[in-house]
DNA sequence: TTTGATCCACGAAATTTGTCGTAGATAATT
DNA sequence: AATTATCTACGACAAATTTCGTGGATCAAA
């Protein structure tokens, strides 16, 4: 049996660790100016935090170049099924079900997802019979 | 404009809801005894955490008897839209499809689940158009 | 009615999170 | 070469979270 591994990124780290799922491994200045375009964040403050998800293992770096180069340690999907497996039990009881109608009911949900829900349906369903 | 309710209880706090939305107004000592089926934890610990609760507004308190008994502020469906959208803020990037996906990919999801899916897509896109 | 159980209030302490400032090293510019 | 810009490391600090212990009040039992 393997040791298992916790992932649990606070809010300040997944929004970091958003960043570098979309652009890739990225120094710490690059993931500050991005930041700082949606709220205003202290350079020193992104390097800390950054520094401390390195500790933790949620992201290792390149320290070869004077500005480090940080890549994320997990992917983005096992990072949304801990999270999501986490939310479904402390709130939804484990009702798979009843968190994707909440989740479909409170968004706007284009035709086009819809349609593409549908056959992610179908193809379970398959897989299942 | 109505002032916007901010409700995002931690760890612990949906821990006791989850009691409170499941068993109705409880007392201290329910709780307590409840949580300790699956983790120890002291009843002052439970005790404050809660009144925490009652300060934040999460939970009202009766006070009349001795043993003050509590019930949940908001709904657990409140509760879980608030908590959903934060994700998949967070986590998702916005993406509720994508969530949804992941959501029944992982999880294994009976065929009577999947139907009832089926069926409130049919809703949601008839309402929208 | 004295003792013991139970309850709440209050506060202390440990941890985590998020925020920066300063110092020292290295790189770039003039 | 001297000055300026840019990095990392380190520590400090406030706020929030979680954990209990103690003390005083109230209720129940002996």
């Amino acid at each position: 049996m393997k040791k298992k591994k916790i992932i649990k990124p606070t809010e300040a780290e997944l929004e970091i660790l958003q960043i570098i799922w979309e652009s890739g491994p990225s120094t710490v200045r690059f993931i500050n100016d991005k930041l700082n375009k949606k709220r205003e964040v202290g350079y020193t403050t992104t390097l800390k935090i950054m520094q401390i998800m390195a500790e933790k293992n949620l992201v290792s770096r390149d320290m070869e170049n004077r500005s480090h180069i940080y890549k994320a340690a997990y992917k983005q999907d096992e990072t949304q099924k801990v999270l999501l497996n986490k939310l479904l039990d402390t709130a939804f009881g484990g009702s798979a079900s009843k968190l994707v109608m909440q989740a479909l009911g409170n968004k706007k949900t284009s035709k086009e997802e819809i349609e593409e829900i549908r056959k992610f349906l179908d193809k379970i369903e398959k897989g299942k019979k």
